[in-house]
DNA sequence: CCCTTATATTGATGATTATCAATGTTGGGG
DNA sequence: CCCCAACATTGATAATCATCAATATAAGGG
């Protein structure tokens, strides 16, 4: 759970860059993949763009439910792929659950397509 | 088949940063999925790793078969899924097909990201 | 022409996944 | 304490997918 912070370059002996990139090692891919699914859906992408969008920067699931068309169920197992891809954060207020985006965390996968 | 040159906004009224996305429509996000659908499998990572760290820009089936410990026809099918997400090109010469990048690909998958 | 080598395609199979209906859980009001 | 609303979880099902074995194609050399 929580993919993303794990994904810097393995091993990292210096910084940045892709320094010398010996390409990727099994594990290391098995573990990238594991975002891309999280964003190979088109309601997931539609999940993240409608929260994005949202002025407050959180959306909670009825607000999420209508749009794109799906059960409630479905949605919630949406979102949990998302959180457990480090993309979503999700809080609890209440009867609610308010979902916002990982702040940077698009910004760490377009890094590891990047230094891929 | 070739899906990223298409997935700029949909609707390109003024130009860039996704001005006032007005969240994701259906069809644009299911296009989009692909391109990352495409990204979403270890084997396919570790193919585009190979071909980008080769000094030459390219590589032959014969030299991807083996570090990725696959048979030959899932290594051709994982290709054909990459040159059809418009992130590898496929060349022909003599009997070897060459596998390249596709220059500005893996940016557009990046701005794709950004501008969700 | 035949043979060999490199790659692509086909068909089949097991694994993963998206979805829904039904049910469980949690929190706030009466 | 009971009920209702919001959300999560479970179980089942149909679709998609990764992989391989077998076969097809295509190109170069004898």
């Amino acid at each position: 759970m929580n993919l993303l912070p794990i994904l810097a370059p393995a091993t990292d002996e210096a910084c940045c860059a892709s320094a010398g990139a010996p390409a990727l090692g099994a594990e290391e891919a098995k573990q990238k993949a594991l975002v891309f699914k999280a964003l190979a859906d088109p309601n997931r992408l539609r999940l993240l763009s409608i929260v994005k969008a949202e002025a407050s920067g959180e959306s909670c699931v009825c607000d999420l439910t209508e749009p794109l068309d799906l059960g409630q169920p479905t949605v919630s197992h949406h979102l949990k792929i998302l959180v457990d891809a480090g993309l979503l954060h999700r809080e609890k207020r209440g009867t609610w659950a308010y979902y916002s985006l990982v702040p940077g965390a698009l910004d760490d996968v377009a890094r590891i397509l990047a230094n891929l």
